[in-house]
DNA sequence: TATTTTTGAGTGAAATTCACTCATTAATGG
DNA sequence: CCATTAATGAGTGAATTTCACTCAAAAATA
């Protein structure tokens, strides 16, 4: 993937230039995952000067691809580089544009209805998820979204437009794709407890796992190595710390061996 | 889904006032597999004058879903109505056009450049895939495309464009929804054989299965049931008859029981 | 009528799943 | 300093599933 990288505008001016620089009627827009620890949550941005709460967004470039323009709207938005980020699927349906929350903000910030128009039609959005550690996303407002915060899986019924469909559809994929176990392993620290990595599979299936039977089915795979002896955490005793081997990684994704928990 | 349906236009008009009723830069484009009894194959059409070979596609209607787009697209061109009919993934390389193939074809045509120029832009293709009975679709001429046949999943190589690698991909999900059986029950006859549903696996899986384990595992589902006793082939001995239990089908698919074969 | 080919049915060893118990470790409280 | 406690690490065995395999049945064919 080459550098697209440009100037990051000013929000006016991104508006104003778009439907000569992007595509038409389309964007793309990513659900990105976050584990707490104990809770699955995912980022959501709040537009400036609108009251609502969206996920990440983006247009496309004429001269870049979908892909690129999904991994440049992380990078100028979120300052993630290089993380795991999958196409899921694409949302099309005949009413769903911007208009009845653009309009009103795009009036109060003054700007004339010739150069914002083409926002307020019909938009067909890609849908991708990404998966980030925690603790490294540092959300700070920039030009594009006045605030940005991490929102529980439960709550996303807060979200404006259809988006709290696209987080659920997001979900039910990584669901899914909790077999190539590589998607999860940008949900993490890089070196963890078993204990932590049962966690989040539980988070994200929504249900219990044998103690016991994790660890072996785990260990089994040869994908863990252990990388020091103890944590410092306050626990009673202290539990072994991994990190994913990532060449055994790629081995299992090609070899398809499901782990199925 | 309502009835979207247009009258068949004549190919010209359908290009000409195409930029004013469509998504711009954006179409669908379905992969149709279907099953001789051996082989997997796809449904591939050649537009009118032009010495090309491609997957069927349409435009969007701005007034219509991508799902309608893509049911339409089926019923206008090939009769086909009520059909399984899945969003697969969407392709949008910086470099995806028709340009390279369509210059020609209208320069001959004599269409003025004025009126196709739309076509020729970049255009990004929401993928879909269908599963269809061999026998009940009767591939004919239409004035959207000169012909239409279907063609080995084996010699897709010919297709146009980036038509092949759609179809490789639709393919992939194709196996791992295999799971999902009522996927494939629209590549069968209403009624089958235990053998015919082993090699239609084995067309899609590409690989042999044990006979008497898939026997066994299929019964065992209760999804079949026998309603014949025999076959008027010319076999040895004669296979019984079996139909899909719709009924158990969805049954299955909450469950999410998964076969695994 | 014997042969051949295909379907239907069954068997058992090997592997996997899953609920469960026991041992180990280190912080905590007295 | 020691018993308690809470968490991790390790193991066990019954039940289930997988999978390669054999045998029986049915009907066309020679």
């Amino acid at each position: 993937m080459e550098d697209n990288t440009r100037p990051q505008e000013e929000i006016s001016s991104h508006i104003q230039g778009g439907e000569k620089q992007f595509m038409p009627q389309l964007s793309i827009n990513s659900v990105i995952f976050g584990f707490t620890g104990e809770r699955l949550v995912v980022l959501a941005t709040q537009p400036p000067m609108a009251e609502i709460w969206v996920i990440p967004g983006e247009f496309v470039y004429q001269t870049e691809s979908i892909d690129e323009a999904a991994h440049r709207s992380l990078r100028q938005q979120l300052g993630i580089d290089e993380i795991f980020l999958r196409q899921f699927r694409t949302f099309g349906e005949a009413d769903r544009s911007f208009a009845g929350q653009m309009v009103d903000y795009f009036e109060k910030a003054g700007v004339d209805k010739s150069k914002y128009g083409w926002l307020t039609k019909r938009f067909v959005t890609i849908g991708y998820y990404a998966c980030a550690d925690f603790r490294k996303i540092e959300p700070q407002p920039s030009s594009l979204f006045e605030d940005i915060r991490w929102i529980d899986i439960d709550e996303i019924d807060l979200l404006a437009m259809d988006h709290a469909n696209i987080v659920r559809e997001a979900r039910a994929v990584l669901t899914r794709d909790l077999l190539d176990l590589p998607v999860i392993a940008s949900l993490l620290p890089d070196t963890f407890t078993i204990p932590e990595l049962q966690k989040l599979h539980e988070a994200i299936l929504g249900r219990a796992i044998d103690r016991g039977n994790f660890r072996q089915k785990v260990l089994r795979t040869n994908i863990l190595e252990k990388v020091g002896e103890r944590n410092t955490a306050n626990t009673r005793r202290p539990p072994g710390l991994y990190r994913f081997n990532r060449n055994r990684y790629r081995e299992l994704l090609e070899e398809e061996v499901k782990i199925g928990f």
